[in-house]
DNA sequence: TCTGGGGTCCTAGGACCC
DNA sequence: TCTGGGGTCCTAGGACCC
């Protein structure tokens, strides 16, 4: 039978900050959300302060800085870059790669391999240690909700490596796994399950299907069937488009004015549609949404409105067109805004529309051309070489990274240099 | 003063069709 | 006045993940 292999980074925005100040090895380490807003990624020792994962920033920052902690913005362009270069090592393996996340991957090996599934675990470790500087926890069993419950075992191990098979073993481990530790079921599962006296994985095995499938739905029930033993999460390696792209950002300071989100409306759906033509897609529905501050006093207004194309293009000027036409429908004067969105569903191939008879087809157009260009031209040159005067120049609702450490990696100009005091 | 962002899947219920 | 049954599609909302 093949088996699962869990390679997980650890503290993995941590871990990428270190590999470039190694001075911050065991000290409190936190990278925050987008706009230096809350805490995203923690080391252990800010763990150990007690500062929980999604902590406003404000409401942390004496504690660390009493202990000497170090804080950073994130840094997307440094993670993302350090995570493509921990899946090449993993994707060096005989296996089958399914990459998860930005910082987790599922291997999946063929059963020959099952006879040294433990020094497998350790080289796997070993090696993007060794080639990249991040720390990885391997967790290794039948299925993937079993290696997840082995990763988080060897997350804190020794060894960092832990594997568990025999169905002794499997019994063992899962009566002292908390449900609320299951992958798949989050908090409000979790207090569902403690309602009805169920507080450990195994309890949960033994129960009816009907039942769980009552309470928890269809996923619940695989959830279970993976702990039993039996694969049923399928591989989404094969899915490689999205189904639907979103970009938005809440502002540095609270918005009033319509054409400051004018201006940021038509910078995310620059950023979205980028990302639609990375994929080959088009859209046929632009969703923009607006709203203020749910942690304030102050009145609350949050609206939303989707505006759908005649045909499905990737042109952002016409998707622009489209976001700001949605805006119009949902501003109203007065209130101090917080977020602005937009989202494109309704996607589809840009070779479909060849053969319509019904509408101007993107692919092969004379607007393609043109954004094939600028893509290439702000791949090259880097982000905003060109954009659209709508999205405005001097962006004063941009958000908040007063804490950024450089982009060591993929640029030029940002290179490490290194000092003696930090060998 | 200061509270993130981007996804997926499932279900129930309504609209609509024949 | 009486008014079926079966199906599909869409959407909003809720759950989950990182």
């Amino acid at each position: 039978m093949s088996f699962v292999v869990l390679v997980d980074c650890n503290n993995f925005y941590v871990s990428c900050e270190r590999v470039f100040k190694p001075c911050l090895e065991q000290r409190p380490v936190v990278v925050l959300s987008n706009n230096d807003g809350c805490v995203i990624a923690r080391s252990k020792e800010a763990k150990e302060l007690g500062i929980e994962m999604g902590t406003p920033f404000f409401k942390c920052r004496e504690l660390l800085l009493h202990n000497g902690g170090s804080i950073f913005s994130s840094n997307y362009s440094l993670y993302g870059d350090l995570s493509s270069r921990v899946m090449q090592i993993l994707s060096l393996y005989p296996a089958e790669i399914e990459i998860y996340s930005i910082d987790e991957a599922f291997l999946v090996f063929p059963e020959s391999y099952s006879d040294r599934y433990i020094s497998l675990g350790r080289d796997i470790r070993e090696s993007v240690k060794k080639m990249t500087g991040i720390p990885v926890s391997v967790g290794i069993s039948k299925t993937r909700t079993l290696a997840k419950v082995a990763n988080h075992i060897a997350k804190h191990s020794q060894s960092g490596v832990y594997s568990f098979f025999t169905e002794q073993h499997i019994q063992s481990v899962l009566k002292k796994t908390p449900v609320e530790n299951i992958w798949g079921i989050g908090y409000k599962y979790a207090k569902k399950l403690q309602q009805n006296n169920i507080y450990h994985a195994h309890d949960l095995c033994g129960l009816p299907d009907t039942w769980i499938r009552k309470l928890l739905t269809k996923k619940g029930l695989q959830t279970v069937w993976e702990l039993r033993g039996v694969s049923c999460i399928e591989s989404t390696a094969i899915r490689i488009e999205k189904k639907a792209i979103n970009t938005s950002r809440s502002f540095s300071y609270p918005v009033t004015k319509k054409t400051d989100i004018y201006e940021a409306l038509s910078t995310f759906t620059t950023l979205n549609a980028e990302k639609l033509r990375k994929q080959n897609s088009c859209t046929q529905i632009v969703c923009v949404y607006l709203s203020t501050n749910r942690f304030k006093e102050t009145p609350q207004y949050s609206s939303f409105h989707s505006i759908a194309l005649p045909f499905p293009t990737a042109e952002t000027s016409l998707l622009i067109k489209a976001s700001f036409e949605g805006l119009d429908r949902i501003y109203r004067e007065g209130y101090l805004y917080k977020k602005t969105g937009c989202l494109f569903v309704a996607l589809s191939s840009q070779k479909a529309s060849i053969n319509n008879l019904f509408y101007p087809s993107y692919y092969d157009s004379f607007s393609n051309n043109m954004m094939v260009a600028m893509d290439s031209l702000n791949e090259k040159y880097g982000r905003d070489t060109l954009y659209y005067a709508s999205s405005g120049i001097s962006r004063f609702w941009s958000m908040k990274r007063e804490l950024l450490t450089s982009a060591y990696t993929t640029s030029w100009k940002q290179l490490k240099e290194v000092e003696y005091s930090e060998i």
